[in-house]
DNA sequence: CTAGGTTTTGCGTATGCCGCACTGGTGTTG
DNA sequence: CAACACCAGTGCGGCATACGCAAAACCTAG
């Protein structure tokens, strides 16, 4: 690992949280001012920092750039998107694709609904396997080895009265995930927050994507997701086939 | 400038083209095989890059979300005040920043020009749509959808002899000022103020933000707020390059 | 003007990055 | 099925380069 480079990637982490002044990027990393000021200098050269008016440094617009063009080469995403986007016009809701990457479940997509309430997810970031919808719909899927791996990663942390806290707790409602076939999460991570998952099939049958319809408890609580599942079903069916499923709807 | 740090950060841009091999990275940066697989575990390590199933080696999700955050955290209005500050300074005029918030236009910033006579406007309050120039520009460059969005919110209530009072025509107009490039506001919210503005362009080439320039009848008429739409523009186009617009200024 | 804070510069040093040589794995060809 | 070619990945010694130091330049406030 190169120790220079990775000191320049957390001074990007760093200066993502708020901007940061060169004695703040100096003391957080540890090293001598000078050293920061050459890090920062060659990143700010790249577009990765950039100086406020004040002089700090904040975030470069070159990382929008390369988000930007990070995002359209998922393609998976560009197909799901006119349906994530129509799901969520009909139902008022957010709805978000999540992806397998490795041993963890990305958001890849997000449509966010009326009201449109923050909500945890960001785009490109990781979703939790013990509490996601679309981590729990995507995980019950694999096969065996696999899910193991992405369960390996899970941290089990309690955010809510409802959050499952053991590995064997999650095992088991995967298993009923996998027979009934959706997820569910009822305000596992945030109390008000709730959600239902569905899986995406691709050409070769595997499950490497699902989407999911996220609503506040008070707008729509689970009995009343669970009265939609049909129409989420369909949906998901929908990107299915788009991406080369040739399962049979029914 | 550290030149470990400017060689990862020209992977990131080479992988950004398409997915490589190591190989192929070596090769670009002109280092040996074992320097570029360094720069890359470290760069992988960060999410910056990511393997693909081919073992390929493709932008990484953590790019995706620095992005978003990246966007979200764009403070334009401290970006665009000191243009807004100086376009008023000299011309004596007022200048506001609208920017588009959901399906409206928001006033986010304003400087008061000389004489200052009481304006309808006031930061934090939406634009009308219908009337506002600053909200014509934005809306004229929107994608469809968002523009009927906008379009629906939009009261069509009659100010003055000049209001638009009919979607039909107020979509004319839109098409005229997105070929023309700027909008205009000939006293339809108040008989004796009329306005231009112009597109703001951010760093994915959307227009989120327009500035205006306003000016009471009396002192300054439509034909003479047009005679400076090239210094207008100008400034228009530098707030666009501060927001990390990469566009070609004519 | 001084004082206390910052950022920025130049430079000698040793640290950590570099290329070399090598291994192991995979696919191709005669 | 050798023999070959190509590729990813490893360990290590030499030296380029990134490091910290010290001091200068700069800024803002008192």
């Amino acid at each position: 690992m190169s120790q220079t480079v990775a000191r320049a990637i957390e001074i990007v982490g760093f200066v993502s949280d708020r901007s940061r002044s060169l004695t703040e990027v100096a003391d957080r990393l540890g090293v001598h001012k000078s050293t920061a000021l050459r890090l920062l200098r060659t990143l700010e050269d790249a577009g990765f920092v950039r100086r406020g008016v004040d002089g700090r440094y904040a975030m470069g617009f070159q990382l929008i750039a390369y988000g930007q063009l990070a995002l359209d080469q998922v393609e998976a995403r560009a197909l799901a998107h006119p349906v994530l986007q129509e799901l969520s016009e009909r139902h008022g809701h957010t709805t978000h694709l999540g992806e397998l990457v490795g041993d963890r479940v990305i958001y890849v997509d997000k449509v966010d609904g009326r009201g449109s309430v923050a909500m945890g997810s960001r785009i490109g970031l990781p979703a939790r396997t013990h509490t996601a919808a679309v981590a729990k719909a995507i995980t019950a899927h694999q096969d065996e080895a696999t899910r193991q791996r992405i369960l390996d990663r899970a941290t089990f942390e309690r955010y809510t009265p409802t959050t499952r806290t053991s590995r064997e707790s999650l095992v088991e409602e995967l298993a009923l995930t996998r027979s009934r076939g959706w997820a569910e999460d009822d305000g596992e991570h945030e109390g008000h927050v709730n959600c239902v998952a569905l899986p995406v099939y691709d050409a070769r049958g595997k499950v490497t994507h699902a989407i999911s319809v996220t609503a506040l408890a008070a707008v729509a609580p689970l009995t009343e997701l669970r009265a939609h599942l049909d129409e989420f079903r369909t949906a998901a069916e929908r990107v299915s086939t788009r991406l080369g499923w040739k399962g049979t709807p029914r």
